[in-house]
Order: C-alpha cells, then structure tokens, then sequence
DNA sequence: TCCGCTCGATACCGATGGGTATCGTTTGGG
DNA sequence: CCCAAACGATACCCATCGGTATCGAGCGGA
C-alpha cells in the first residue's frame, strides 16, 4: 500500500524535490492533509518551507502531486498481476484482491489514502480530487475488462461487488470494527471468482 | 442517511442548543469538520460563539455529540427493519441494505459521515472516535445477530461482507467511480443472502 | 573566473480559527 | 414583581498556517 519499496523512503541526500515529496507521502499517510503544515513537511524532509515552494506552486499541487505517486503504485499493482498472471484473469484479480489484503494492516491506523482524502478535500474542484476520480475510472474499467475476461457473468456487477469489498475492507480495517479482515476479504473474492452461476438462475432480476 | 425528518431542520425557534446541533449537522455533513469554524456553525444557527460554547465544552465534544445523534438515527433503522419484519432476519437485513441504499444519492456530494470523521480525526484518543468504534462495534453485534438468525453458515463471514458492501457502496458512490451504486448494492446483498451453501463446505456451527 | 541557478535560513504578513471576557438584555419561575 | 439564569453582541487573545520577501552561501558550467 503505502509503497514503502518506491523510494528509499530514508532521507538522505536525494534532491530536495524528492525529499518533499518523499516527507509529504509518509506525513500525509499518517497524520491527514490538513493536519500536516508545510512547515512539518519542510522538517521531515530537512529543507525548508520556501525550497517546497520552489518546487511547487501551492500546498494543494503538493497535494496532487503526492496522490498521482500513489496512483501511480496501484497502477503498477494492476501491471504487476497482468504480468505475473498473463490470460489468467481470476488469478489477476485474487492477486490484487492479495494486494489490498497485504496492505490492510499497514493502513489499520490509518485509511486508505484516497478515502480519506475524499473526505478532506469537499470541493470537487481541487486538483487533488481530479486526480483521484481520473484515477478510479481507470481501476474501474480495468477490473471490469478483467471481470470480462474472466467469463463471468455480468462483468461490471461482479466488478462492482469486487471494489465495493475492497473498499469496504479498507474502512471496516480502519475502524477496526472487524476482526481478520485480510482473511475475510480474500475469501470473498475468492467466492464472487468461483460462484456457480446457474444458467437458468440469472434472469431474476433487471439485469442489464 | 442525514436524517432530515429527525427535527424540523427548519432554524426557527428551538432552544438555541437544538439550533446549533441542527446548523452543526448540516454543515459537518455537507462541508466536513474541520472546514467548518465554530462562528459559521453560530450563524448558521441564529445564534453567537459564545452562546455554543455555554452549551458544549469545545469544539471537539460538539463533534462528538453530532456523530452521537447521527449513530442514533442509524441504530433507529435498526430498530425499525426489526420492528418491521419480526422474526424475518433476511427481511431486517435487506431493509437494512435498502436504507443504505436510498440514502446513497444523498451523500453523493459528500460521504458517510463516519467515514469522513475517521479520515478527518486520526487522533484515536478524540472523544468522537470513540463514538464511533463503539456504534460500529454495536452495529457489526446486530449484524451478525441477524445473519445468525438467518441461519447463514459462518455468520460472521457473512456480516463482515455485508459490512464490506455497505460501506465500499458508500465510498464509491462518494467517488463516483461506479453507476447505480444502490441497485447493485440491493442485488449483492440479495446473493448474499440467498447463496446456495454447499452442505459440504461449512459443517459450522449450525446456529438456529 | 564569473555568471546564474538552486539551496538554506530567517523573518515576516495576512487570514483564519478556537476559545475567553465583558456587558447589556431578555425571560421565566417563585 | 424581582432575581437569576440564559441569551445576544462585540471585542479580544493567541496560536497556527499558507504564502512571500530577502539575503547570503554553495556549486556547476562556459
């Protein structure tokens, strides 16, 4: 999740942009946006407010900018699976169901970061808030071709019901109202990939 | 969801305390916590600063008791779907998911309150924190209650993935990355419910 | 060598926001 | 009727924070 393998994440003599951002992804994960000033992220990233300043126009690009390099780890999910699994789409999607179950622990404190920062950016004009729903459409019409693929019945309902439990693992984790999410949650997607669908039962309800 | 029918919502001539919960609902939903100042909540309700802080220690406890009556309208839809469909748990769990449902295009804008109040308090030890994990905790009990008395095998599994759906519904419907979100959050939790359970998969407890 | 760019440091500005003090006014119960 | 409590209004304090200005030190390339 938090993708800790991108970048050294141990501030050391990278350029400052690098440290910026590097800071601004560990103190946005754990503290929240609006929580964390520009000073804290000057601090942590040993430099100072008007080094970030140099480097981008605003807090909010900074924002942005940091939810494109989290967007950018998911998408490399999604290749690492196509890759790993080619012409396997089931196996595709329980690996990225695997993924999210791995990260699970990593954001039990903490949410996901796109959830929480739906919250903390209302204005659907922040460019922060254009990032994240480029960036959803994008998943979502890749796990419905994967769904496709996978021959199940329904494509997008069955995607549908796969990003509704994987977002709704992340918050349940979050809020730690459920115990043994990781477990739970693969074994639900495992259940929607290997459901036998009864030819004569699929014409129950308005299907598409 | 926002329980509008809850008081009159109309800022007339309540006690000012009622007013301020009411201007404090409204814009904690609609615009989240921390954008809200105490003097916008004080306009709102026809009312001074000083006069909130005669009724509530600070801030952070008036949070506390909005996200208090909000757990209240929820915990009252649990009681009405039992009320309604006595001794029918499948029924009291598909009212359930229906009022999730019907309360979707309402936080479209802006999503789940206890959501948004996760991501926008990381400091667990903040009094409406607690609120929340003790309603969630509460919540997930009745679930599971319910799929028990629905005869599910493995009732937990069973209302963790219900949770999952609801709350994954409500993220995605807040991002907009999914179409007709409540329609296929009633068809998810109507296969839920009537899954054919392989007698052989699940020789568990068979609770009544 | 010298020019120009980046970097670091510090001080500052203006706005916002939580919370308090004060004072005059309303209001309701004994 | 009278008093005390609650109310409304205003002004204020102080901390934080986004963003800017300035100046001097390093450093790479021509």
């Amino acid at each position: 999740m938090t993708s800790t393998a991108r970048r050294p994440s141990r501030v050391a003599k990278l350029p400052p942009r690098e440290r910026v951002l590097d800071a601004a992804e560990q103190l946005f994960q754990s503290e929240g946006i609006r929580r964390v000033s520009v000073q804290a992220i000057a601090e942590r990233a040993e430099t100072t407010k008007m080094a970030i300043y140099r480097h981008f126009e605003t807090k909010d690009a900074l924002v942005a900018e940091w939810l494109r390099i989290v967007a950018a780890d998911y998408q490399a999910a999604f290749d690492r699976v196509e890759t790993e699994h080619p012409d396997r789409p089931r196996e595709q999607i329980m690996g990225l169901a695997r993924f999210i179950a791995e990260g699970l622990p990593a954001i039990s404190h903490r949410g996901c970061p796109f959830i929480n920062s739906l919250a903390e950016l209302p204005d659907r004009s922040h460019p922060a808030r254009q990032v994240i729903e480029k960036h959803k459409a994008h998943q979502t019409r890749r796990l419905v071709g994967m769904c496709t693929d996978a021959g199940l019945p329904d494509p997008e309902q069955a995607a549908a019901e796969i990003t509704f439990v994987l977002e709704g693992a992340q918050v349940s984790t979050h809020n730690g109202s459920i115990d043994q999410t990781g477990d739970r949650l693969m074994r639900i997607v495992d259940g929607i990939l290997n459901r036998p669908h009864s030819p004569l039962d699929t014409p129950r309800t308005t299907a598409t």
